[in-house]
DNA sequence: GGAACAATGTGACAAAAGTCATAGACCAGG
DNA sequence: CCTGGTCTATGACTTTTGTCACATTGTTCC
């Protein structure tokens, strides 16, 4: 990985953090649909997102699988951080989106530069905190809003992350992850087409306006 | 704070730090009921807790609470050390359930520990592990779970955390920590009694029985 | 074009949970 | 031992969500 890349995304690392990233860690690409992690995995390495786009999920015993977060470009995976310094095992699934690229960096060094490296020791502790907040949010969503409202700001997220106005995707696979059914989704989405906030394809959903 | 008292709660700890920590903290005290922590408070300690049980909820813009997880001897609170290092505030409120003691630690030694201690080190990280995960299974409940399954494992949470069958608690407060009605929980807590596996009293609950 | 399949639409119904109204049970303080 | 307050019980009803059955519409591929 090429040292003006790595402080593209990385614009706080400083220059022999970004120097040792570079020497130390592989890079490691997906293509779209591709798992970057499975439920019950271990972890020997933690992974910076350099390019693309990746889902996370948390998936149950029965095979439920509940959307949590997207990560994206300069952010990293607080899971396998925190898993790959205890060596134990998460029931968390990713996903790239896109056809995406990671650096991947071993565990050893990672610990060694928490007490090296100012900028990383900042990096990784934002890292949690960032991912735990995000949780908080989503335990809000579940715990305290309607469907109408939870799908709504699904929406919300997705053409903020995606950057694009249009989402495509099919009501079966926003029914699954937010753990819902699709007749209930296709019935809200209509209901909000009706109201002029979204616009309906098949496999594709435009969004208009969102309050 | 007494050393021996220290290393007795955390004993992973090595001797300097725990002089360190005896050197540097602050014990603090509450009483049953109090609050820890309150919903947009800035943190400029971290707190270990020493003695007592704390209980951590989730609010949220309507005052909503939800209750996520205790905090037990030899815990501490992951988010006072996140948002520490951020100088951030959260949605967090944490109340003494019963008298509780706390080391209070300040910001700086909190960071400069990390680098110098390891046993600190791997604390902290697997405070925030531990944690996450508990907000994982939150997660789950909420989200794959009917109330009747969430109110059994509200039950056996207690249970196991307070060390006694008996729960001291009105269902008007299951009610709100689970984010339901009062009527619902009384409905549900009767069908349970009925089928023998719990007794109920005015202001507390006996646990008889839970699958 | 037509078969096969995936995605969506829709009505009818069931189940779970929330709400409302009301009543009884229990408790503490005067 | 009354009284006001809190806690619990319960029936009736509404709303939301999930489920089932089946129709319709696109898409793909021969």
């Amino acid at each position: 990985m090429e040292a003006t890349e790595i402080r593209q995304h990385f614009p706080t690392f400083e220059k022999e953090l970004v120097d040792d990233i570079e020497e130390k860690s592989e890079v490691r690409s997906f293509t779209a649909g591709e798992q970057l992690m499975r439920t019950g995995q271990y972890f020997k390495s933690t992974m910076l997102i350099v390019e693309g786009l990746v889902k996370v999920y948390r998936e149950d015993d029965q095979g439920n699988e509940f959307f949590m977060y997207y990560l994206q470009p300069g952010q990293a995976c607080a899971l396998s951080m925190v898993c790959a310094v205890k060596q134990e095992t998460s029931q968390i699934m990713a996903k790239a989106v896109k056809d995406t690229e990671v650096i991947s960096i071993p565990l050893a060094y990672m610990d060694e530069w928490m007490g090296k490296y100012k900028s990383w020791y900042h990096f990784v502790l934002e890292t949690y905190r960032s991912r735990f907040e995000e949780l908080l949010v989503t335990i809000d969503h579940i715990a305290f809003q309607a469907m109408d409202e939870r799908l709504e700001f699904y929406l919300k997220k997705h053409v903020q992350t995606l950057g694009s106005k249009i989402i495509p995707i099919s009501h079966q696979e926003i029914a699954d992850e937010l753990n819902s059914s699709r007749e209930v989704i296709s019935r809200l989405l209509k209901k909000m087409e009706q109201l002029g906030k979204v616009k309906l394809q098949r496999n594709s959903i435009e969004v208009i306006h969102l309050s």
